[in-house]
DNA sequence: CTGTCGTTTCAGAAATTTCTGAAATGTCTA
DNA sequence: TAGACATTTCAGAAATTTCTGAAACGACAG
């Protein structure tokens, strides 16, 4: 029941990643796991696996599933839980990204945002609201872009990822097909 | 010689954030402090406005500008180091997704692929090395799409983004008119 | 060469984060 | 209700990271 030279290597390659992203590094090593792993593994499994002490695997799930990383399975005539990462990458990219926005990006538009309603306090600070207006405004353009892209099917996402700066020389001509939208929803 | 109530706010908050990327809290800070001060400031500067000592503040810099993310400037008559962040929002972002990419992705993608080169260990990690061949893939593409967007001129670059999925409407043409490759690289 | 000024280094202190074992909680069965 | 099983909680231990003061270093001026 222990893990192969792949396995391992690969947990632990993650378990470091996960650390310089500020994830735990067990965190890492549990979601690269499941990541491999064939089927769903219930907690004692991956306690065995990893070496570490069940309460850690508890929490460490418990993170998880709080990230929307990790999926329950229940499998029948079997109390234990058991969890799995979903089949499909472009859903983790998904999930991870949606995740990242609503905790730290979008809480820094509503701080930066929140600066900018704050009358100036004099002269000198007229340079640190113009700057933080540029940040606003860029993360702005990034979020949208996000959005955006977030809403297309997987399929036409990669075939736009695909085509790449290819894409600039229409930049002209959208402008006249579809004026003044933002978003593109009312294009679709 | 102290922080206005802005400043600090702000200055706390990607503090915050920073440490919630794996950088450490107060090069968070100084980072943000250079960010929004009108000039370059030296090194005692900094440890006065934010309160922690000399040598954490040479540290913070070092760090700074081992990540390329902050620039020397020297002021005539004066001896002192003095740091400044780049005006242009996008420089900086260019710069911290080199970094990061050079830094967590690159060696990721040579792992994954030595990971591909070694004989299957058997029955049960065809599964594993499917799933690593599909992560590799996919980190190839989205990386390759960044090389190809950060070739593009910042203007360019702002357009396309600022289209989004409103481009999709030239899949089709785009193909007929550039088929075959991936990266865009050879289309250069 | 000596003194001044600015920066860096680094060993240990302090703070923070992570991990563990033991106990508590919850849930199902008989 | 008791007891078997699974999970969670949490206080303290362990590990890691960050921070500091003191000393070292380096450049320059006189």
């Amino acid at each position: 029941m222990n893990l192969s030279p792949l396995e391992q290597d690969f947990v632990l390659h993650f378990g470091e990643m996960g650390s310089r992203w500020g994830i735990n590094r067990t965190v890492g090593q549990i979601y690269a796991l499941l990541f491999l792993s064939a089927g769903p593994l219930n907690a004692e499994e991956i306690t065995e696996k990893l070496g570490f002490s069940r309460s850690n695997v508890s929490m460490g799930l418990k993170e998880l599933q709080a990230w929307n990383l990790v999926r329950l399975k229940h499998i029948p005539d079997d109390r234990r839980d058991h969890f799995t990462t979903p089949d499909d990458l472009w859903e983790i990219v998904r999930i991870l990204v949606a995740e990242r926005k609503k905790r730290e990006i979008d809480p820094t538009l509503t701080k930066l945002r929140s600066f900018e309603m704050q009358a100036p306090g004099g002269e000198a600070e007229t340079h640190a609201h113009a700057r933080i207006r540029e940040l606003r405004e860029l993360i702005e353009l990034l979020t949208g872009w996000y959005d955006d892209m977030n809403r297309l099917e997987t399929e036409k996402l990669v075939q736009l990822l695909a085509l790449g700066s290819k894409l600039q020389k229409f930049i002209g001509r959208a402008e006249k097909i579809v004026p003044f939208t933002r978003t593109g929803k009312e294009a679709g």
